[in-house]
DNA sequence: CTGAAAGCGCTTACAG
DNA sequence: CTGAAAGCGCTTACAG
């Protein structure tokens, strides 16, 4: 069942057919209700590729997760706490306003070419990129391909110095800063002195940020900042493993150890716990994410919430404007994160 | 950039430059090396809509969970341990054959619709349903699209009593029924004599193969069947805890209890250590899924691992077929599951 | 082995 | 308000 046939049993030309479904305004109720009939009764649906190829949209948005990380372990991105409630959500979101969304992972530049491929064969009308790390020639080639981007997580004043055509472009992010002075001032309030960190991967904004934010907090408060005390993780379980275990074999521990991620925050317990060194009478853990282990794992994880669900909505919501109005002014969101305190936390005051 | 333009350049014609994109065997070596020097410089990529509208495939296919259940919180399906690998996989198994996937959820006989027009307008290839329940007339509605599919558990004897045409259908389970009895041999090995269970979706065919399993090796071993042992779940974690409160407060327990799954399992491991149960020493715990946060709870849970990873994969490989190969035999998959023991157990038999 | 032409199913100026 | 016609960028008989 093509228009054609629609038009002729509706006794008007393709021409109004296609008016009627575009919702084009020309054209009488009378006609209109006729055609609308017809394509009820058969269930007529466009062929979206013929109407793509006409120039229309495909109502498909690309969702796409880059992890280039040398050491990640490559198939287990979204059972990852970080991508898997954003999939989760844009899925839902995109479908509920009848988007269909086109999902792939980056791991290598060859996946970046396909996601490329993707944009020049025009088989989104826009995306959504989580996980960009600080490479602005990424985000500038997509830009290239004239569709509508939204980026998860990104240093503006990158973009703002590389004076990209912004026109496009969205940007979400969630104040990551303030939520780690929150959670420093927190283990400060509690008497806290030597206060550690397991980094994130400092490629990445939220990584830098959290980081940025733990160094001027202690700063501010007049506390130290012992190098040894400062672990890289990289956002990854398995580092923050090892690099608490070598602090434990150095023999000095903080009081207080903050670590970027709730994964490695998890993951620094564990290797604690394994070693006899009792959470949080020995040593309080913060995490940040608050993914859903952190409430499962003993003791109770405090953590600071990243409000990913309404970042995610939110892109989805902006995408959907961007690729409705053709374009529209730069824009970026930043959301407020929150310090859910559990049990990891002991208070050294008394 | 279109294929017109490449012909020139390579002083041919858009039916030679067709040809060798598609690989045809009558194209000269030396015919095809110059037409595809030139789409590699160009960086030429040829429009996907118009390949489709004139008959091609779409390298795309799409993955479709379907959760219509009315008391179901709607929006966490991918964070679900059950759901959630299985999007990692197949996103990546594809992608990595170079294929794209389209998600799309299934909360509502809408959803439904936006599935099948998916299939009507020819977005997709092929697609991979999963979470189907006991109801054929989605799969005989989506197989009447024409399009290959591959339904995850799923029970093969609907589809052969329907004698829908499989030709392009396949399915891929697990075997539940023998991972069920292994783990109530278990726990009769272990001892234990009144073994409780908290049943999953009995519209599904694994909530269905994993209760009959139950029984039937109570059966088989003599042992008593108990109605107010027997919970209903749904595969829900609210409905768990729920269900198993009431049998707290009915003051009876069996010595065993085993959980259709994972997130059961652990809902009912809260539930009752609130009320001052211990596990394993008051009861003894065993779930089924094997998800991530199993042995993360404490105690650490045994499971029976579901190998929703070679599932999975096994998708994505059976549909790529049956979208390449144009049609192919039905075939179905069954994959062996394993007991992983750890800490929810208890012997009784000293 | 290869090109001209028809066709896939839409949309959109254009003319009326 | 509406239709005929061109065009979107491919593929594929068909003819040679």
């Amino acid at each position: 069942m093509r228009s054609e046939d629609i038009a002729k049993l509706a006794g008007v030309s393709r021409s109004t057919v296609s008016r009627v479904i575009n919702n084009y305004p020309n054209v009488p109720a009378a006609t209109r209700e006729k055609v609308l009939r017809i394509i009820e009764q058969h269930h007529y649906e466009p062929n979206s590729f013929a109407r793509a190829l006409a120039g229309k949209g495909t109502d498909t948005i690309g969702l796409f997760a880059i992890s280039m990380n040398e050491n990640e372990d490559e198939s287990r991105i979204y059972q990852n706490s970080y991508f898997a409630p954003i999939v989760d959500i844009v899925v839902d979101t995109a479908n509920a306003q009848g988007f269909y969304v086109l999902i792939h992972t980056i791991y290598s530049p060859d996946d970046f070419q396909k996601v490329k491929q993707a944009f020049q064969q025009k088989r989104i009308d826009g995306g959504i990129l989580v996980g960009t790390q600080r490479d602005i020639n990424f985000v500038s080639d997509m830009l290239g391909e004239g569709a509508p981007l939204v980026l998860i997580d990104y240093d503006i004043t990158e973009i703002i110095n590389e004076r990209l055509d912004k026109d496009h472009l969205s940007i979400i992010n969630s104040r990551d800063y303030e939520g780690t002075v929150e959670a420093i001032e927190y283990l400060i309030n509690l008497g806290h002195q030597e206060i550690g960190i397991i980094k994130g991967r400092m490629s990445t904004f939220s990584g830098r940020e959290r980081f940025l934010a733990y160094e001027n907090t202690l700063k501010k408060h007049g506390l130290p900042i012992h190098d040894h005390f400062v672990l890289s993780g990289d956002f990854l379980k398995e580092n923050a493993y090892r690099e608490v275990v070598r602090m434990l074999d150095s023999g000095k521990l903080p009081t207080a150890l903050f670590c970027s991620n709730d994964a490695m925050a998890i993951s620094a317990m564990d290797a604690l716990i394994q070693h006899g060194v009792t959470i949080p009478d020995d040593i309080s853990i913060v995490g940040f994410d608050d993914a859903l282990l952190a409430s499962h794992v003993s003791p109770k994880l405090t953590s600071v919430r990243l409000p990913i669900d309404e970042m995610s909505r939110a892109a989805v919501e902006k995408i959907i404007e961007l690729c409705q109005s053709g374009q529209s002014a730069f824009s970026t969101i930043s959301f407020p994160t929150q310090l859910i305190v559990r049990d990891s936390c002991k208070s050294l005051s008394n």
